[in-house]
Formats: C-alpha cells, sequence, structure tokens
DNA sequence: CGATCTGTTTGCGATTGCGCAAAGTGACGC
DNA sequence: GCGTCACTTTGCGCAATCGCAAACAGATCG
C-alpha cells in the first residue's frame, strides 16, 4: 500500500478525461487537492473484497481486475477496469465495504479519495455528478448485456463476445491481428463468461485451429475478427 | 397512453419518498410542476425497448416488468420495478432509447417527465442527484448478484433465490405464508433465472410436494422460507 | 541450467437441464 | 354453462458442458 502523502496531481493530467470534462477549472482542483495518486505494481491489491470501503478510485494507467469470491470459494470476475474509469464507488451502491477484490494486471497508477469526500464531491459538482452517473449507468448497461447473454446464449458465443469485447476496450493492433494487452489466462475468461477454465482451453484451441486466434500463456490475440464475430453472432 | 395534460401532483405524496427526501421543497415542487401523472393497466406497456427515450419514470403505485428481447426472439426479465423506484432513465446509461419493455403486472401509477428534464433536474438537485444515483447503484449490485448467480449456481439454487427475492420486496404476509402480490408467472421466473419454463414448472411441483410452497395459475406463495433459504443457500 | 510453479491442453465419463411432445386445468367471455 | 385461451404439468431422450484426471510447457528463480 503506497501512501503518497500530499503530492498534488497536476491537473492538465485529468482535465481533457471524460470523467472530468466541463468541470470548472477550480472545482476540478480543489477536487485534486484532496486527491492522492498511488501506484500498483503488477500483482498488487488495490482493495479486498468485504473490507470496510474508505476510498474510491479512477484508474489512470494500467488495467485492474475486478472479481469477487462465493460462498463457496468460486470466482467470478466482475468487471476490468482501463484508464479513465472510475473504480471501488461502493457508496454510490449505498455499500459499506467493496463488493469485489481489485488487483493490477499490469503496473497501474490511480488516484484515491477518502470516501467521504464522495458526497461532498458530488454534491457539490453537478457536472461530475452528471459525468460520474454516466460512469456508472454505463456499468449496469454492460451488467445486462451480461445477464442476456448469460441467459440466452450457449458457452461458443459467450466467450466469443467477451473476448472481442476485450479487445475493443483494450487491443492494440498488430500486422497479425488485435492483441490483448494485458496478460489474461484462460481461467480468467471463464470466470467473465460463466464457464470453466477446460471449456475456454478446448475453445480457444479449436478457435486457433481454425485461424481464428492465436494463443499462448496469458496471451491471445484475435487474427480474424470477422470471424470470431460470425460465432458471437450468427447472423440470421 | 393516458396524457394527463397539466395536473399538479401533491407534494406530500412523493416527500417522504427516499428518492427525494431532503430534498428542498421548493425544488420539490419545481420539479413535480414538469411531472405528469400517468396510470396505466394492467397489461399496459410503458415503453418499448427500442423507442426513442423521451421520459423518464418514477413508479408510485403497483407494479412493472421490464424485459429485453433478444435478436433471435428470447425474452429475459431485466427487472421488477416496485414502488419508490426510478425506471426508464435511459439518459443515465448514456443511450437515446430504452433498453427494454415497461410492462404493467398490475394497475399501476407512475409519474414521468420528458428526458431533457433529466440532465437539469439531476444537475439542479444535488441531493436527488445523490438518490438517483444510490437507485441506479443499487440496480447495478443487483444485476452482479444475479451475475455471480449465473455463473457459479445450478438451476435450482438460482430460482429459489430469485423467489426468495420476489417475497422479500413484493411480499404480502398470509396465514399460511407469503404471497407474491402480482400476477408472475413460470415464464417469467424462467426469464429472470436464464432457464426454461419447463424446469421452473418442475422445480416448484417438487417444492409443493415438499411443502415449501404453493403454486396456481400466475400465482406463488412460500409456506416455508426456512426451506427455501437451505436451498437457496445450502449452509456449509 | 535444472527444479519448480503456474498456466494450458486433452481425453473421457457423468450430469444437468434443454427441447420436444402431449395432456391437464383454471379463468374468463359470451 | 360451455368453449377457448393462456398457463401449467409431466415424460422422455439428447446434447452441451462440467468434473476429474493426467500430461505438457512456458516462465522464473536460485
Amino acid at each position: 500500500m503506497v501512501k503518497a502523502g500530499r503530492v498534488a496531481i497536476d491537473i492538465s493530467l485529468v482535465r481533457n478525461l471524460p470523467l472530468f470534462r466541463q468541470m470548472e477549472p477550480a472545482a476540478l482542483a480543489r477536487m485534486m487537492t484532496r486527491a492522492t495518486p498511488q501506484r500498483f505494481a503488477k500483482g498488487a491489491t488495490v482493495f479486498e473484497q468485504g473490507a470496510d470501503a474508505a476510498a474510491f478510485f479512477f484508474l489512470l494507467h494500467g488495467r485492474l481486475k475486478v472479481s469477487q469470491v462465493t460462498a463457496d470459494g468460486q470466482q467470478v470476475m466482475m468487471r476490468v477496469v482501463h484508464p479513465g474509469d472510475l473504480f471501488g464507488f461502493a457508496r454510490a451502491l449505498a455499500r459499506p465495504d467493496y463488493p469485489g477484490t481489485a488487483k493490477a494486471a499490469v503496473d497501474s497508477l490511480v488516484i484515491s479519495w477518502p470516501m467521504a469526500e464522495w458526497d461532498t464531491v458530488v454534491e457539490g459538482n453537478p457536472r461530475l455528478a452528471m459525468n460520474a452517473m454516466q460512469n456508472i449507468g454505463q456499468r449496469l448497461d454492460e451488467a445486462h448485456t451480461r445477464l442476456r447473454e448469460m441467459s440466452t446464449q450457449e458457452v461458443e458465443r459467450r466467450v466469443a463476445h467477451a473476448v472481442l469485447r476485450l479487445t475493443q476496450k483494450a487491443g492494440s493492433i498488430e500486422p497479425a491481428g488485435t492483441r490483448i494487452d494485458f496478460p489474461i489466462t484462460r481461467q480468467d475468461i471463464a470466470e467473465m463468461t460463466g464457464t470453466t477454465l477446460h471449456t475456454v482451453s478446448r475453445l480457444l484451441s479449436a478457435w486457433e485451429a481454425r485461424g481464428l486466434v492465436e494463443g499462448g500463456r496469458q496471451k491471445l490475440m484475435v487474427t480474424d475478427a470477422e470471424g470470431l464475430a460470425r460465432i458471437a453472432d450468427p447472423e440470421d
């Protein structure tokens, strides 16, 4: 847990990010006064499921995985946090604790505020409140999308959708295709789609044989997005 | 579509509801000026999936079911709207259209505002903004709960959870047990839990034989909540 | 540079829950 | 009071996918 004292955050770093856009410069400056920048090395835990929700966060750089463990020990990946996302806003869910555990998938840079600031900041910045609400609303929309998929699609389509979404949100374009730019395991994908490691592995192997993807240890590249999309959404 | 002209809404009807609590009386009065009360008879449609999101709503009285249809025609029930809930707030999801269709399960009374008011109202009422955000946040929490269940639990547990949740949110206590106080079909429950009508029917029949519930046409009463809870969460 | 650890692949049998089919049954309208 | 419609029940075979088991392979570390 790197506590970085009172280090001012350069406003130019954030002023153009969607979340903070249209905020009055003075208000933004005031908000950043209360913020603490923190670095998390790959693998480090930002917060733990069940812990008292003492702070909320914004991801500047890197990737995080947020997952939950059920009572009987099964993991479910609830979301991947991308730069520009708010996370750990338990207050907005009216919860006293974090519902999941957030871990850095790569070295990451976050900004955090004491949770008590949430109310102040939201009530004091109508513009930010709107933006934050949309941030949360998008998350709701995503959750609904996943629910719809889980309810109606077989495993293969769900996995295809999940992989395509990952390449869209976290893809780096290479000559041979689009690579998911952070380490991700078959287990991760299984936890995102409600299936098992084994099934994901089998699917990816089959896809690789058909030339749709190229796999590797914690690596995945989509070499034929069109083909994958056809699996995800068989047109008519 | 009952358009009720400029009928003022009695502020005393809403001032004590959680969503509007702590708002300044003047601001609340102003907000209600813009609102239109509407009644929807059982079975009527409040808004349709894909339609231009022209208004957002608040349920005063009744019950609504919101469901989505997938491209291949399968229904998924996204939520049941209870009195005191906001719904149809597409703007907060940054969507131009309604993601689902809302139908009255019983005669219902709603208040609606033109969607353009959303921004005004949220930006102009910090207190309301917080409350609305929590309303949406709760919905996110619920979606995550369902995702977790869909990912890790077999059908029987999911259905048990769904039924228990319904009795908690919409249960009327009777001598013999807790009745779900609006008409609900096995198909509905199937669409809430990602399974089929047939499987739900089989489960309920089995439960009825064990004395846990009592079924009927569009009816369901839980007669042994403890027993059902044991199915939902087998302790250790 | 070998040992070890973590992540991956693959086979096979066991189940769960689905899909199809067909028969009941309560509610409502005429 | 009867017909119809919507909702429900139940049986049966099949397919998807899980669970277990075992072998394999990059990566990391001393």
